[in-house]
RNA sequence: GGCGCGUUCGUCUAGGGGUUAGGACACAGCCCUCUCAAGGCUGGUGCACGGGUUCAAAUCCCGUACGCGCUGCCA
């Protein structure tokens, strides 16, 4: 039978990371064995069930690069895939368990009468457990219908989960202690229950599990952060799980060679915003470029630089690409390139040009590269270094005029290839400014 | 309270009877260097505790503590 797993989601206008790790384990097992990922949303509660909310998922999965087979974007054998369209389908089943004497009204809500066994669960990451029913004082038979006539999770999902032939449950282990209640219902309803995963939480820095609150606990604050999708994926799924080679840094090609779910510990683990941050910068240092730069260039749009071409762009971004963390950081870092009117940081300002002899450095250099024919990093680098012992000064007391009077900051990508780059003409003009505000 | 799961550097993890307990992030120092990164080298901190079993326990067993989860007419 072919492998059917499934994320189901509440709407709730937010993609928890836990959520999206949850996604991902259910991602890669279905895409590994050749089986089917599908998306159901759990919007029983119609209050917070809106169109947004669903996109908020819909977008969270993809940046990631998750996609799904069925779901209510994409329809399926199956649906419909959103719950509260499923009315139908979770009357017939009540009904079902009424006729065969497994229901009792309590207070116009309709509870399950637990069988009050011993419940085996065979989990694939947490083992065998068995769970004594016995005792309705501490397992209480479960409400699955209000009287309002709406539904209870367990019950739902259960049935879900049948009608929608799902093979295996990866999900939270924080429904750990709720899987007999769901194999008894399983069993009620006649069905076979499917194979269980359950994996750790993922906790916040007081080790609390993550709330909205705790900074990066959502997917909205990596895409809007400046994050690369790969990365966050790859940190996502060493949380719980290992390639256990030492690697840390994974392609998702790599992660589904390896992944099982017999792989996944029983830890809950403690997010680590500075590892996804120094995973973030490994996945950028090392893309290709021309991945680099699609995923820089909405960045750069969006701060209104005009670089013209695609063209253009490229070789500025090259220069940035081993040096950044965060895509969110690039525009400082190309803009300069584009305009002469570009912003001069005050401190670097007041450190390097206004310091004793800088005109002088500036104009020595100016006049070195002005007689320069061969305008290229390496010819650049020779002449400027030249110029410095002529004048008998380390290579940096020019190095750090030219930087600011080119960039306006103290910081950026290598000199000689910024100013082969800029190109002769700009660079003099820079330098010449430079010059005349200079000490 | 009851039930379930867990506990290896601060954090993520490898190791699952014999290891100088390995790697990574972070931190500190050094090297490299035009800045910032990257890279290289070095350093410190760890098997929760107590009992067993065994020639030998981080590793197996029991207990304790602590943490987390469930214990809803939330999902």
């Amino acid at each position: 039978m072919s492998i059917r797993t499934r994320f189901a989601p509440s709407p709730t206008g937010f993609l928890h990371v836990g959520g999206a790790r949850t996604a991902l384990f259910n991602w890669l097992y279905a895409r590994k064995f050749g089986g089917k990922l599908i998306l159901r949303i759990e919007d029983t509660d119609e209050k917070r069930n809106t169109e947004e909310a669903h996109a908020v998922i819909y977008q969270g999965l993809s940046w990631l690069g998750i996609d799904w087979d069925e779901g209510p974007d994409k329809g399926g054998d199956y649906g419909p895939y959103r719950q509260s369209e499923r009315n139908e389908i979770y009357t017939k089943h009540f009904e079902k368990l009424k006729a065969d004497g497994h229901l009792y009204e309590d207070g116009g809500a309709f509870r399950f009468r637990s069988p009050r066994k011993t419940v085996q669960v065979e989990d694939l990451v947490c083992g065998k457990i068995a769970f004594d029913m016995s005792n309705p004082a501490t397992h209480p038979d479960m409400t699955i219908r209000r009287p309002d006539g709406s539904w209870i999770f367990h019950f739902v999902n259960v049935v879900d989960d049948i009608e929608m032939k799902m093979t295996h449950v990866i999900r939270g282990e924080d429904h750990l202690s709720n899987t007999p209640k769901h194999i008894e219902l399983y069993q009620a309803l006649g069905a076979e229950p499917p194979k269980f995963a359950h994996i750790p939480l993922i906790l916040n820095k007081e080790g609390k599990k993550l709330s909205k609150r705790d900074g990066g606990s959502s997917i909205t604050h990596f895409i809007d952060g400046g994050y690369v999708p790969e990365a966050v994926a790859n940190y996502l799924c060493l949380l719980g799980w290992s390639p256990k080679d030492n690697r840390e840094e994974l392609s998702v090609a790599e992660i589904l060679e390896l992944f099982d779910l017999s792989g996944i510990n029983r830890r809950n683990a403690i997010f680590d915003l500075d590892k996804c941050f120094w995973l973030n910068g490994q996945h950028i240092l090392h893309m290709d470029p021309a991945r680099f730069v699609e995923l820089a260039k909405p960045y750069i749009d969006q701060a209104e630089v005009l670089y013209g071409t695609t063209e253009a762009l490229a070789p500025v971004l090259a220069l940035a690409q081993p040096k950044i963390k965060h895509l969110s950081d690039l525009p400082a870092w190309v803009s300069f390139f584009f305009t002469e009117d570009f912003p001069v940081d005050p401190e670097a300002s007041e450190k390097v040009l206004q310091k004793e002899g800088a005109k002088g450095r500036i104009e020595a250099l100016s006049a070195a590269l002005n007689a320069l024919s061969d305008w290229n990093h390496a010819a650049l680098e020779t002449t400027l270094k030249a110029t410095a012992t002529a004048l008998g000064v380390k290579a940096g007391e020019l190095v750090h005029p030219a930087r600011v009077a080119v960039s306006g900051r103290s910081v950026g990508p290598g000199l000689y290839e910024m100013l082969e780059l800029l190109g002769k003409e700009r660079v003099l003009a820079r330098l010449a400014r430079a010059a005349a505000q200079a000490a």
